[in-house]
DNA sequence: CCAAAAGTGTTGAAGTTACACCCATGC
DNA sequence: GCATGGGTGTAACTTCAACACTTTTGG
């Protein structure tokens, strides 16, 4: 009988931890070291099976934690991946054999994403990964395992759920311009959005508040400053937009 | 180490099977008979460890096969349900010890739901389950384990998918009125939709194809029937429709 | 003739799209 | 003075919400 506080051998929990660096998607990625101590080429989500006296989300958030040293950060699940020959890649199995237990078991795992500030903290290596290093959704190569697969299926999610809710937020500094939140959903949607009717959009949500501050040393107009006006924020984010359809 | 025609003792699915008797949406659940042959009161969703070869879709449509004899539905993933404590309840363990060779390990649980239409098929025990009964969303009790709450989540999906996606269709009959399909969009999203202006949107989807057969036997206008024009549905399903924000 | 659901159009309000120019700043 | 992104308004169009009466049938 495994004791409360043992590794479940048998589910993971996987992070697709997603930086703007005001231009790109960037997601967070870990190298892996093998047994030799040379680094594998290979790029991997950041995840952990999960304890047995954890919860998926808590699970999901110490994954996150150990990484960034950020806690309680907006996580939301995106889908369960468990196929059978998920973990059957000859490099994935190399180095599975030297953190695992038990490297032939079969293991489902839990897909998260989140939003961070990729300005607000240094990734640093946690138990399970040897480097870490962000990469811009577009330069993302093949990843271990199925973790293009769930990359894929995060993307799309975090498409609908921007279209309902005002998330991406979390993704910008406290203070941050009415362009650089042009940029983020340009990118998050992956289509050109039109300056003004985006402005008017946003505006209209009621979830901004504007500074008296403005950009400094900037070669153009400096733009206005805003911050989130977070009771509104968080009102909307459970209610959605009432963008549906019927 | 495990073979691969064996359960996975750690993880299950569990399928939230939804049926529309042209008035209420209806979920299939099983009765749970215990060691002494008595039936538990408490109804469940029907659901299964996985085996260790076949993938979470597959257990999830395996499931729903040997309740239903139905093979290949749409069936959507909803999430995965954890908590440590969710096998905790009496009777839940009770019942985990009559069909479960270790009762005690915490399994984690992949949630899926399916709309079938509720007079194709003729709901037969499976190897999980001892009775088998439609019961009205809206007359469901305190269900097993945390299965209220695996279908309260299903259902909010349910309901953010058919703003998006021409689902739904599948609970209705071959051939079938606007008005019925009229209902199951309120029974559905839970509200009263304005019979023009459904019908106009319904319409203009271009996935409806009417045909020249009216209702007989009816005490009132007969209805004409329409049938789905699949190329189109299954384009419009999809890319969805559209109905984004942004 | 009564009950019951089918079927049908219009109007005003709101939202969406497309589009072009001037502004403030650093260099 | 030039390059850069900031900032703004309008008109045509589409979509949405609200609303009431006539039709066909069975009983």
């Amino acid at each position: 009988m495994p004791h409360r506080h043992d590794l479940n051998p048998r589910v993971s929990v996987d992070n697709v931890i997603l930086g703007f660096d005001d231009e790109n998607l960037n997601v967070l990625l870990i190298g892996r070291s093998l047994a030799d101590g040379k680094m594998d080429d290979v790029l991997a989500l950041p995840g952990d099976l999960i304890y047995e006296n954890e919860n998926l989300d808590m699970a999901a958030q110490r994954v996150l934690h150990e990484l960034t040293g950020l806690t309680n950060l907006f996580l939301q699940q995106a889908g369960a991946f468990g196929d059978p020959d998920r973990l059957s890649k000859p490099k994935d199995r190399a180095w599975l054999k030297t953190v695992r237990q038990e490297p032939e078991v079969r293991v489902i795992t839990i897909a998260y994403f989140t939003l961070i500030n990729m300005h607000e903290f240094a990734p640093q290596p946690a138990s399970f990964a040897q480097s870490v290093q962000w990469v811009p959704i577009q330069d993302i190569g093949d990843l271990a395992f199925d973790h293009n697969q769930i990359l894929k299926t995060c993307l799309s999610r975090l498409q609908e759920t921007i279209a309902i809710k005002p998330v991406g937020f979390n993704l910008l500094p406290t203070k941050f311009t009415l362009g650089q939140l042009h940029k983020l959903y340009e990118a998050i949607l992956e289509k050109p959005l039109d300056k003004r009717n985006f402005r008017r959009k946003i505006q209209k949500l009621g979830i901004l508040t504007h500074l008296d501050e403005k950009q400094a040393g900037v070669p153009h107009k400096p733009s206005r400053f805003y911050k989130f006006n977070e009771i509104k924020y968080r009102e909307l984010a459970e209610t959605g937009f009432d963008n549906f359809g019927f």
